[in-house]
DNA sequence: TTTACGCATGGTCATTTAGTCAAATAAACA
DNA sequence: TGTTTATTTGACTAAATGACCATGCGTAAA
């Protein structure tokens, strides 16, 4: 593995890596139907204020979400929606999992 | 956000999270035209083997990848194909995320 | 021009993670 | 049987992460 591969696998696993936070992984899907402010990602989060802010600058800094203030408020959205269209193949591997329990189960 | 929606974002959490480690993801990369035994993924990582091994562990908890035995060796495949589906939209992360850079220098 | 609001940042702490080395296990071979 | 090979596991350490609280900062309202 050369050091430009090597930059880009690290470069991925970043992102998947932003993603890989419940809080944050749900904030991502919050905003597939459109740009919401801090408050309202902040309002079915049972978390500091600090620490949703925080998990959001992580998103950003990772190129999934982008911000813009308008007012008092920050809103931020999706940078590039495809982002969720993968989780049909995470629920997958999650039924696949199951099913390894399922076996396990009947030997 | 309820208990069920809770274990659901966390489970799907946690493969992303599996898959956001560098060598993890190279490996899964690696897989993707079929298994592998642990020597051949070490060939071209520069770490312990012990490491290696436990981030296979890491992946296989996550349900990403199942192992076999024979003989001497231990073969690793994907679990659920598609999981390596998503690159081309993570790849279109970096090209926005490159695109935004190019844009604030022209400013 | 105070006051209140919305959000970000810095400090701190407990927990988790990633790595190494040494030792254990299990299969194949002499 | 004793040895080598492939892989996993345990003990340990350094570094990263995630949470909270307190504080700062810009904007809007009073």
């Amino acid at each position: 593995m050369n050091e430009k591969e090597k930059a880009l696998i690290e470069a991925k696993a970043n992102i998947l890596k932003a993603l890989g936070h419940p809080t944050r992984l749900w904030m991502a899907e919050r905003l597939a139907d459109g740009e919401k402010c801090v408050c309202e990602l902040a309002e079915n989060i049972d978390a500091d204020v600090s620490t949703i802010s925080k998990h959001l600058t992580i998103l950003k800094q990772a190129g999934v979400v982008i911000d813009e203030k308008r007012g008092k408020q920050v809103y931020y959205r999706l940078k590039v929606p495809c982002i969720l269209k993968y989780m049909p193949c995470i629920e997958e591997v999650l039924q696949a999992n199951l099913q390894t329990h399922i076996d396990l189960m009947k030997e």
